[in-house]
Order: structure tokens, then sequence, then C-alpha cells
DNA sequence: CAAGATTGAGGCATCAATCTTT
DNA sequence: AAAGATTGATGCCTCAATCTTG
């Protein structure tokens, strides 16, 4: 019952910590780089839509971040082709090579401090649990949404 | 190694789902219910200083969450006797019965979205790997202060 | 009207600077 | 000078409203 707190105070330890590290030796925070993960992920080149669902921000955030990823010269915007209400988002050049750097620190920070941290049969645990309460959490935000 | 990005879904999963419903719930957020709460721990009479231990918010945070507290008249700020540099925060009347119905609520969420979605020998083994996170985030960023 | 996306307004958090007291 | 606390500036996120396309 004190997981709670325990889950809490991790999680924003974490987050500091990792955001930190990733602005000095990667010049970028935690939040960029989930971002163009993302967009690599879904093979250099997603719509608004679909990053909207892999990252953990509302729709407006989305755009606004991704205003400030194209300022910054590290992905672009261009209309979908088949869909005309879609945009969609892609890596530039610069936007990959700044996210090779910073996946090298990130994976670090991931090892050193969170996975090391815990043995094999503790982190099958972990993420046992942890995958079903997220799932039953997401599941009951879409049971939410169709009542409003 | 997904567990980073489990614990990630289901951190922001059940702390978006736990401050809709406190504020519908209770008329509060998850941040005020936080802090009444730790409040009240500290013997309902706490200073800044040591509120801002138990909360996970800055300083300059801290003092203006509790200007919206104070001005939603369920605290009140004193001048500590021992120390005229110290400010000490109390529970009003009102902040008290507010945090009561508050409790009600969130300990249900706690129990309901979290504790009853693992076994007892998983939230042992959650709980200890957790803890043992937090410590060595908490300690390292002791370390990362001194040098500056 | 629904879906995808953007924009305006407002809320909240942080950094850095400042004030008071030790 | 250091510690406790507050304030000004700034940045990011969200809600609600709006625009465009289906």
């Amino acid at each position: 019952m004190q997981a709670w707190g325990a889950f809490l105070a991790a999680h924003a330890g974490l987050v500091r910590a990792m955001d930190q590290t990733l602005r000095e030796r990667a010049g970028m925070s935690l939040q960029w780089y989930d971002a163009l993960a993302q967009i690599a992920g879904g093979g250099g080149r997603v719509t608004m839509r679909e990053l909207e669902r892999r990252v953990l921000l509302s729709q407006s955030g989305l755009s606004r971040l991704v205003d400030r990823l194209q300022q910054a010269g590290l992905v672009t915007r261009t209309a979908a082709p088949s869909d005309r209400r879609s945009v969609e988002v892609s890596l530039t050049p610069r936007g990959r090579t700044r996210l090779r750097r910073a996946r090298e620190v990130q994976s670090e920070q991931v090892r050193t401090r969170f996975a090391d941290r815990m043995s094999q049969v503790e982190a099958e645990t972990v993420l046992r649990v942890l995958c079903r309460i997220g799932h039953e959490a997401a599941e009951e935000a879409q049971r939410a949404e169709p009542s409003g």
C-alpha cells in the first residue's frame, strides 16, 4: 500500500534525473527524445494522430511540441497524400543524427538507473504488473469517453 | 527493458485518472490532496521547508501552491516562533473537512486502481524495487547539488 | 456531423533574482 | 555568507473553440 508512494517518488526522481542528463549530454529534453524515438519507431514518418497515440500528450500539446521540433529543424510537416485532413511528421537528417546521439545516452540511463537495479525475476514481475495496470487504465479511459 | 515504457505509461494513466476522479468527487486536484495530506501527516502544522521535502515540488512551486490553498481557505500561514525566517502552514477546519472527504476518494482509488491489481507477493516485489530505485535517485540528487 | 489538426486563453511548474533572518 | 521564503519571467500543457476535409 506504501507502494503507491514509492511509485510516485521513483517516477519523479527518475524522470527528473534522466531529463537533466539528456539535456546536458544530448541537448534535448526527455519529451523531445520520446517524440523523435516514436517517429523513428513508426518508420521515420507518422501522422500527427498516430504520434498522439504513441506519446503521452494531448492533441494540442503534441501540435505545439511538433512546432518546437520543427523550429529546431529536427522534423518536417507534410500533407498526407491519402487524407488531406491529416499531416505527416518526418525526421530530418539532422533529426536522425540528434536522435542517434540521444538514444545512446538514454539507453544507458534506462539501463543504469532502472534495469540494472532489479534482478531478472523482479523485472519480469514489475513488467507484468505495470502492463496490467496500464492496460486497465487505458481501457477505462476509452470507456469514459464515448459516454461524454 | 520494456518495463521502462510500461512504467511511464502506467504512471501517466494512473495519475490522470486519479486526478480527474478526485476533481469530480472531492473537488480538488491530486496535487492539492497530496499537500493537504502531507500537512496532516506532519501533525496539521509544518514549515514550508518541511513540506517542500514531503511534496514533489520546487521551493517556488510549493510557495505558489500554498498561495492557492490559502486563497481557497484550506490552510493558513503563520510566522514560526522559533525561527523568524520560517513560515508554518496549518490546516483550517475547512481544510480538514475537505481532506477527510478527499482521503476517502483517494484511498479507494489507490486500492482499486493500483493495489488490488497485484498479488501480495507482486506488491512486495514492486515496493522493494521502487524503494531501491527511489533511494538511489535521491542520493544521486544530493551528490549532484553540493558540487554546484 | 465526425475526424484531424491548430490556435487562444488560462493554469501551473521551474529558474533566477531578491528579501529577511540567522 | 547561508537558509527560508517569495516574486518576476518564461515555458509547457490542457481545455475549448475553430478551421478544413471526409
